[in-house]
DNA sequence: ATTCATACTTGACATTGTCTAGTACTAAAA
DNA sequence: TTTTAGTACTAGACAATGTCAAGTATGAAT
């Protein structure tokens, strides 16, 4: 199912479920809500999205989609600059980003299309390693390098919108700050 | 509401709870099954509990216990020990480890307890990295350095639960040896 | 003019969380 | 010994939800 942009009933319902996503959090997303939300029956959605799952693949779709755009745009920047824009995108993104790993709500194999953003934005974290490695390094080494820089940005991405993290820092600035320097410790520790 | 191990049915209930959030996720949980299941009324779990988001303040309460006591018994091992061990809580206790970050879930400001052993939790790693540190780094610094190795842990814990991580990985050896060098690439940061 | 797909609407049903109102038992107080 | 009070439940009802089944209206293609 992809989102098709000219068809306005697909995007207010999925806006609308990305706002609920983005405040209380994605479970609180219910159908009947949000055909209210854009004044059509409660049926309506359904057409659209199948289930419940359906629409939560769609967001999937779109957020993978925009990590790999984003990833991509800050790439032969350096580990820092890539970590940084991945913590980015979850912040500026969090409906999407509160999704995009829950197996439960989504299982994406049984949605091809969000399958393939998904791989695709793996992918270009993976490429990105390599070429930060060098490409005659072992393919365990990659793997490894590969998923400590995903557990940093990922780890701050989920702590900073969902944990305590930002209740223990002071302001907006200081968070910027945070940012900037686990990004830092986070690309000292590459190729070594 | 205090976890009282003389009381089956409270236990009964909760551990249903945590196999299904071990499972198919907490979301799945359903009030009138643990009742089910316990062989009891739909709304004896009421009783102990008082709601649904009750349950998973037990759960969130027992959790941070649970991880806590695992982090200090690995103190003063390093950095490395540190990651590795509340990696290995999140694996261990996947429906704990669930539940224990989805604020959406259970709003821990409304369960002391719960809180209390999460303020606890986060004190330990704290105090572990203040000790790695050195005590005369300034109070960012400090910050800065506790949510980097939070960030690294809690961030491959939860890719390697819920995250796509674990589909890229050969074997449970393989797991377990990205396990310790991501830890190790952690803790070569740490104090830099 | 008829067929057919698209984009819906209406109605119904089982399931859920939770409120209210009981009931059985146990132990202390009168 | 009777009363009281608390604990640990049960029973019934209600609104809300996801979703199945069965319509309807509209436009394009044959």
């Amino acid at each position: 199912m992809p989102l098709a942009k000219q068809d306005p009933l697909q995007r207010v319902i999925v806006d609308a479920a990305l706002e609920i996503a983005s405040g209380v959090g994605p479970d609180a997303i219910s159908m009947r809500d949000l055909a209210r939300q854009a004044n059509v029956s409660h049926q309506a959605p359904y057409h659209h999205f199948g289930d419940r799952a359906g629409i939560f693949a769609a967001i999937c779709e779109e957020g993978f989609a925009i990590l790999g755009n984003e990833m991509q745009e800050n790439r032969n920047l350096g580990a820092e600059a890539l970590c940084e824009s991945y913590v980015r995108f979850a912040l500026n993104h969090r409906g999407h980003f509160r999704v995009m790993f829950r197996t439960d709500l989504c299982d994406m194999t049984s949605y091809p299309n969000a399958a393939i953003q998904a791989d695709r934005a793996f992918g270009i974290l993976y490429d990105e390693v390599v070429s930060l490695v060098g490409l005659d390094a072992d393919e365990f080494a990659i793997q490894t390098q590969t998923a400590y820089m995903w557990s940093v940005a990922h780890g701050l991405s989920t702590l900073l919108i969902d944990g305590p993290l930002l209740k223990k820092i002071g302001s907006v600035q200081d968070m910027d700050q945070l940012i900037k320097n686990v990004a830092r410790m986070a690309s000292s520790s590459i190729g070594v």
